[in-house]
DNA sequence: TGCCAGGCGGGGT
DNA sequence: ACCCCGCATGGC
């Protein structure tokens, strides 16, 4: 890990309780428990980073926030940028040290990461140079845990870019919990395997269809298997392959899922929208997904699972059509701003 | 209105 | 190891 950023010291003002009074159901209030601020590195673009495929309610144009069970107790992390620095505020009812809060929150965001070597290789790529030019700074976040990396794997299976995020975007508002920041703020976490679990064939609310029966797998296999909810990091190699096993999970969804939770770029996840670009675009014949997967290592080495999430922003997760017809005779352009809906638009275009 | 869309597993070769 | 089909759902 590289020392880029200068930490200042943390500020423990501010947020005094507020008099107002919620006249429904009134909550608990989570504690700021700890805030810092960050000397941002010019090779970190926060609001690129946190707009990538962030559901509405998990970014708002200035600041990210998530929320997690950290220890059995529910944490949220909102970052935003103050004057050139990336401030983080943690809220907890647990009792959790600085260091560890800023590992997470390192892994979430990805402000550690060096991608330079990485722009090298795309710089010239058809489909990827605007990462290292227009969208230069933007890193994949990632989710905290394993099991929220499933949940987005599955919403993708067989279906187009916007039915998959609002599939998992409701699953979110529909079933997952909501507390409210001693700032005054809501934020949603995905629902637990415990919690798809009571809700069952219900979950077919959120437009799931029949993925719903492998949710419901991962759910029982998530609560049957403790360990699989460790920290991403401290999840074991062999414990990990058992995922497989279950019932709707293929090599795709494995491979997006540990993308998406643990930063695994090496882990290409091709399935056929990625083929069919590097059939065209790349070889100029067809590939089947197993030659797709060996293309993709050849062209961008350890950083080929990387190369897929960013192609599909650079092309805004088009319809394989669309996309084909953009790649071969259009500008790569990626929309990062406006009403129309792409990877980078999901958190204000997106209709639930 | 059919038809298709970042898969998957079961059942054929 | 392949190839092929059906499977829910929602958007064009």
């Amino acid at each position: 890990m590289l020392p880029i950023f200068g930490l200042h010291g943390a500020d423990s003002k501010s947020y005094l309780p507020r008099e107002d009074h919620l006249d429904v159901m009134p909550m608990t209030r989570l504690p700021l428990i700890y805030k810092i601020s960050l000397d941002l590195a010019a090779s970190y673009n926060f609001h690129l980073t946190a707009r990538a495929y962030a559901i509405p309610g998990e970014y708002d144009g200035e600041r990210y926030q998530c929320l997690y069970t950290l220890e059995g107790m529910p944490t949220a992390l909102v970052a935003r940028v103050h004057q050139g620095d990336l401030v983080l505020s943690f809220f907890s009812e647990a009792k959790l040290p600085p260091s560890g809060l800023l590992e997470i929150a390192s892994h979430i965001l990805g402000f550690h990461e060096d991608l330079e070597e990485f722009y090298t290789i795309v710089s010239r790529d058809p489909l990827l140079h605007p990462v290292s030019t227009t969208l230069r700074g933007m890193h994949m976040k990632a989710t905290y845990s394993l099991w929220n990396g499933f949940l987005i794997a599955i919403c993708q299976q067989n279906a187009s870019f916007r039915q998959g995020w609002t599939m998992y975007s409701k699953i979110v508002h529909l079933f997952g919990d909501t507390k409210i920041l001693e700032d005054g703020s809501t934020v949603h976490a995905p629902p637990t395997p415990n919690a798809l679990l009571t809700i069952g064939e219900r979950i077919r609310k959120a437009g799931t269809g029949y993925r719903a029966e492998t949710i419901l797998n991962l759910a029982q296999y998530f609560s049957e298997h403790p360990e699989l909810q460790a920290p991403p990091s401290e999840v074991s190699e062999k414990l990990l392959q058992q995922l497989k096993r279950v019932k709707g999970v293929g090599e795709y969804s494995f491979r997006v899922a540990l993308l998406f939770s643990q930063r695994r770029y090496d882990l290409p996840p091709v399935d056929r929208w990625v083929a069919r670009l590097l059939s065209e675009i790349y070889a100029n014949k067809p590939l089947n997904l197993k030659e797709a997967e060996e293309l993709s290592k050849q062209l961008w080495r350890s950083w080929c699972g990387l190369s897929i999430f960013f192609m599909t922003i650079t092309l805004n997760a088009a319809i394989i059509s669309k996309a084909l017809e953009v790649a071969k005779t259009g500008r790569i352009n990626p929309i990062t701003d406006g009403d129309q809906l792409s990877p980078l638009t999901l958190w204000r275009n997106l209709k639930l």
